[in-house]
DNA sequence: AACGGTCTTGACAACGTTGTCTAGGCGCCT
DNA sequence: AGGCGCCTAGACAACGTTGTCAAGACCGTT
């Protein structure tokens, strides 16, 4: 291959194959002991004596050798010790937690965590999907609820161990783990009627995702049980990413005919945080406003944002807990935990 | 094993294997082809019959078979092709921003990575690498520049590419990546400056982070540069993360004597944090201040906070590629990218 | 009818590792 | 001296896949 005196074979388009790691075989052959020996003084098993040991401990040592897992898993049949996590992107700071969270989990445990984003794709997801089980992750974790990806659950093949998060899956055997949505908004909403709010409204996000629609469902149900609200309340909802032109209509759609509107509850961050910009450009409107989701800014800005606060880190930690509870074979039936929101209360609930 | 007839091999531990995946031979069997002809199918080889190719197909989706990417990357001695990536944490921005900027590129080019945190702790982040090359890893990103982990070097076995970020190795052949930390301080003094603030002070934070020490010494460097600082300035530092307690101490002790502290450069997101926290509970307190690290509640406090924004995204790319390049074989010497700051003028700059 | 060629198919070995089994060496007993 | 058991060591097969090579079927040509 690498001869120098062999120039005909120069067309060698190999990229300078990484350096070969050093195998087992090279380790016996250099300790002059033998291939199994060799195996025996890696996986720490008895029955070698002490000087052969140190001999083949000292060619290791030299030759730098290190076990290749994947072949070592091959063999011994065993699981490949990991899992795959599937999220929606990895900067936002729920994702980003509950990739901590589920990592930790996984960690403790001597598992690797592979992750992908599906970036709203549900193509990308199915390929991070399919690439996973492909490598035989021994679970994973399915954390993409943003846009529709109802079409994964058909792409993991039956027998393979899954925790959804944020969204029940379809497949009926599998577990999930999300917030309680609906109590959420339903907290929110009580709030603001405690504050003495009487006409809301509800600034969503993406309607295709499973998270949104629950927490509309909550707005809904709330101002539909309480006579005190105004009816109208339940049709003022404006879908869809937000900026401050689309709040502008919203706002003034809401606001023309009697019992205007004086407080929103918003679906997400994004949302809560386009609302918050819109009142810096339009400091005439007062309104008060509870967010869905904590952020590091909320208790900074002013008026300090009241908030429900999802708890991420509880989530990953139960989703991936769950997860190994399968992997270790527990044959419950598929358990769907849901973990409580909690409202922070702050300053932007009155108006 | 599994045979139902020899009861007395009742003793069976294994916590019910996983479904079995079918393999290339069960497929074989089911479509009555050999082995090396499902090879054929499943990678797309010609020299199939069509009728053949068929029938093994309908086996494969009968079965549900997939291929064993280990088996097959060992079989071919090819790379894994996956990449490694060691951070410090999961929900900081910044590593978040930076992970998914990696994967991104890693994803384009069909690449799966590996993810893991080092969470402050030095062997934490070395058992991390042990674990990934032993999975054989194509490459690894080592973001984890908050502790000392510089003895993680050495555990990186040579002719392991791997690209630092935020820090240079100790190793002289591996390429790195970081923000221009000096520059940015600088910047962020010649801002107060031009203010009219001469006498400055430095919030820092864990001082055993090469990325800190870096800042610090911008500092330094361009308060000594320039004469009309208060040489008093280039001592003003506090070190350490902080809270009420440490800041306090800090400012009594920074305006105490003649020609007190009106302007403050934080070192990182946290040092700025706890400022800006500081400030709200001591409303008597007027001080100008930029942050390094941009965040998204900067632009929404009062006052907007003046930052030195680090390109996250930018930073993962340019890692992201680096490593690509040295996995294809670029034997050129090491590099070490530095990717510019951005001062964000916002208004906490004046007092 | 015999030959050469192309096309399709399968047998076999090998990747790096570990489980099983057997071969020696040694000490101890009768 | 012979037999037994223990300890150490190695030969070999196998995990699931793919590269190599050869065998056979079929075609068209001489």
């Amino acid at each position: 291959m690498t001869t120098l005196s062999n120039g005909a074979a120069a067309s060698e388009p190999a990229p300078e194959r990484s350096r070969q790691w050093p195998t087992m075989v090279d380790v016996a052959r250099a300790s002059g002991a033998s291939l199994k020996t060799v195996s025996r003084v890696v996986n720490g098993e008895p029955g070698v004596r002490p000087v052969t040991a140190e001999r083949v401990q000292r060619a290791i040592a030299e030759l730098g050798f290190q076990r290749n897992d994947g072949a070592s898993m091959l063999r011994r049949g065993s699981s490949t010790a990991s899992i795959g996590m599937v999220l929606e992107d990895f900067s936002g700071p729920f994702y980003a937690m509950l990739a901590g969270a589920v990592e930790r989990v996984a960690r403790d445990r001597g598992y690797l965590m592979l992750t992908g984003a599906a970036e709203n794709d549900p193509e990308r997801a199915a390929r991070l999907v399919a690439a996973f089980t492909a490598r035989r992750v021994d679970g994973l974790i399915v954390a993409a609820s943003r846009a529709d990806h109802s079409d994964l659950d058909d792409c993991i093949p039956a027998g393979t161990r899954a925790v959804f998060v944020d969204r029940p899956s379809r497949r009926g055997d599998a577990d999930s783990v999300s917030s309680d949505n609906e109590g959420g908004t339903r907290a929110a909403v009580r709030h603001l009627v405690d504050l003495g709010h009487t006409s809301l409204g509800f600034l969503g996000a993406d309607e295709h995702s499973w998270t949104i629609r629950r927490r509309l469902d909550g707005y809904r149900s709330a101002v539909r049980a309480d006579p005190a609200i105004d009816p109208q309340s339940v049709e003022r909802i404006a879908m869809g990413p937000h900026d401050d032109d689309t709040i502008a209509a919203a706002w003034s759609s809401w606001t023309s005919g009697d019992n205007p509107v004086t407080a929103l509850v918003t679906a997400n961050n994004r949302a809560t945080l386009a609302l918050v910009r819109f009142l810096r450009s339009h400091p005439e409107i007062r309104v008060g406003y509870v967010g869905f989701d904590d952020f590091e800014a909320a208790e900074l800005i002013q008026p300090a944002v009241t908030v429900i606060a999802q708890d991420a880190d509880e989530i990953g930690r139960r989703a991936a807990e769950l997860l190994f509870d399968r992997i270790a074979g527990t044959a419950a039936a598929a358990q769907h935990v849901v973990i409580p929101t909690r409202l922070i209360q702050r300053d932007s609930g009155r108006r």
